[in-house]
RNA sequence: GCGCCCUUCGUCUAUCGGUUAGGACGACAGCCUUUCACGUUGUAAAGACGGGUUCGACUCCCGUAGGGCGCGCCA
């Protein structure tokens, strides 16, 4: 039997969780739970400067959204600096580091004048070889980890294939600062190595990283783990994605009305295929995800796609469940607060019964909550253009004669209301549409809503003939 | 500049040497209809370019062009 699968999701808390990190957590879940695997979390801490509490409560918030659980606690990086010291040691014990007593003015002086003669900008190992007696008192060194000189370094990548890179293309890394505090790349081995982490799943932007860390891997004699670089999300025009096309955290998408099980879907459709299989659910994609059906090009954020796929989770979202999601999404929404201040059980119980013709209509849980907004509305109703226009045109006057015909209507169902209403319009040879329109803009105050009789029996026999007598005139 | 990677309809993608190159979003047109939607039917729309290999290339190889990523005492 195979040891078990652990795959590990490892942001940097210099900022909310955007959206190709939310893909790579999405993979990293799903691999992990379809194969009764674990997903660790590991927040990437060990930059003090640009670290943040906010930050790390943000990627928390947005992975529960999205509804990506993680194994145990969250492992904070810096606070395991400790052993990632104790490691850069043993590297330098082994001869595979080195100090390096290079100022941050002599390193910089090295960049600008390689960068000048048009040659590759490394370090150029001054004190690789070099004897330490000879070091300058005064510079507090940091440690570089010794980096073979010759030979390639190979990564066996799901995604990318065989990746060779040339030894001589890769300087030698800082792994340990002046200040003793460990950098990135040492960490993360070191973390990976000791969680056990069976896999990783990251962007491609790491593709160099990994033949560092391999190259570390294989200094410490450690074994190295599966590799997967997975491409990246462009913005809609190719290029990297700014804040205005989608390099936003999730939040943003929460508050942009989308569905988490929508986000997880389209998510999971870039970059990653099953056939033509478009709309799936999140078991289906943890059932059916493997490391080997990933593409291997950057894909762009689309978000007519999204929104097409939000809207079929919207329409088929049960009406309770949808409204559960509708009031957890207001706070988050323009206006939302003020709503949910004002939504008592009579008013869920109006939305709930809306809801079916609603729902109809919205790509957005925005959209959803714009369409329920005439039922929050207080009389006298104010008229959007179009709805005046329909009135002035013709529907003050169809109304008056409309609102004897319903007040005296049996029951107030959508049924009955319907029946009198055609009843009606068959006895004054006029056109449904001449009743509906003039109907909709006295009830709404807008030219579109869901079914007119639906929207008669939500807003119930009083309420409706009291906004139909407001707009009502000879 | 150096290294690595990518390139099928506008977009996301299927295809794993032999297909009329398929699906989805979007677009356009029709139908349905009390509005808006939904639904439904249909149309247009692609293998970057140039060489090979092969009986046969979108698929394999080389080159060109375009694009992306990386090259910090950031992660």
């Amino acid at each position: 039997m195979s040891s078990p699968i652990i795959t590990r999701f490892a942001p940097s808390p210099t900022g909310f969780l955007h959206i190709g990190g939310a893909r790579t957590a999405l993979f990293n879940w799903a691999f992990a739970r379809g194969r009764k695997g674990k997903m660790l979390l590991r927040i990437e801490d060990t930059d003090r400067e640009r670290s943040t509490d906010a930050a790390v409560t943000a990627i928390l918030d947005g992975l529960t959204w999205l509804g990506l659980t993680w194994d145990g606690d969250a492992v904070s990086q810096y606070a395991r600096a400790e052993r990632h010291r104790e490691v850069a040691n043993e590297l330098l014990k082994r001869g595979k580091a080195y100090h390096c007593y290079c100022t941050p003015q002599e390193l910089e002086a090295m960049r600008a004048k390689a960068e000048a003669e048009k040659r590759p900008i490394r370090y150029d190992g001054t004190w690789r070889d070099r004897d330490p007696s000879s070091a300058p008192a005064v510079v507090k060194p940091v440690i570089r980890f010794k980096a073979p000189q010759q030979g390639e370094t190979v990564i066996e990548d799901h995604a990318q294939g065989r990746v060779v890179i040339p030894n001589k293309d890769l300087d030698d890394l800082i792994i340990l600062r002046s200040d003793g505090n460990p950098t990135y790349n040492l960490s993360v081995v070191v973390d990976d190595h000791d969680m056990g982490v069976t896999h990783i799943i990251r962007g491609v932007d790491h593709l160099t990283n990994a033949a560092r860390q391999t190259q570390i891997y294989l200094a410490m004699g450690w074994s190295v783990p599966d590799m997967t670089h997975v491409p990246l999300i462009h913005g809609p025009d190719g290029a990297k994605l700014s804040k205005r096309h989608g390099a936003l955290g999730v939040e943003a998408y929460r508050a942009m009305g989308y569905l988490p099980a929508a986000l997880r879907n389209y998510l999971a459709r870039l970059g990653w295929s099953h056939g033509d299989d478009e709309i799936f659910s999140t078991e289906q994609l943890v059932e059916w995800f493997t490391l080997d059906s990933l593409g291997k090009s950057a894909s762009r954020f689309d978000f007519a796609k999204l929104e097409n796929l939000n809207g079929h989770y919207i329409r088929h979202t049960p009406d309770a469940e949808l409204l559960r999601h509708l009031l957890a999404f207001m706070p988050h929404a323009e206006g939302g607060p003020d709503l949910l201040a004002r939504t008592d059980d009579a008013m869920k119980a109006k939305l709930l019964r809306a809801m079916a013709g609603l729902k109809e209509r919205a790509k957005t849980l925005v959209e959803l909550l714009k369409g329920a907004a005439f039922l929050y509305a207080s009389r006298p109703l104010s008229m959007d253009d179009k709805a005046r226009q329909i009135l002035v045109d013709g529907g003050h006057a169809a109304l008056a004669a409309l609102h004897p015909v319903l007040a005296g209507a049996g029951d107030w169902t959508a049924h009955t209301l319907e029946a009198a209403v055609k009843t009606h319009a068959e006895q004054a040879g006029l056109k449904l549409g001449k009743l509906a329109q003039p109907l909709r803009a006295a009830l709404t105050g807008t030219s579109t809503s869901p079914g007119i009789f639906d929207v008669l029996e939500v807003l119930g026999r009083d309420e409706a003939l009291a906004r139909i007598a407001d707009q009502a005139k000879p």
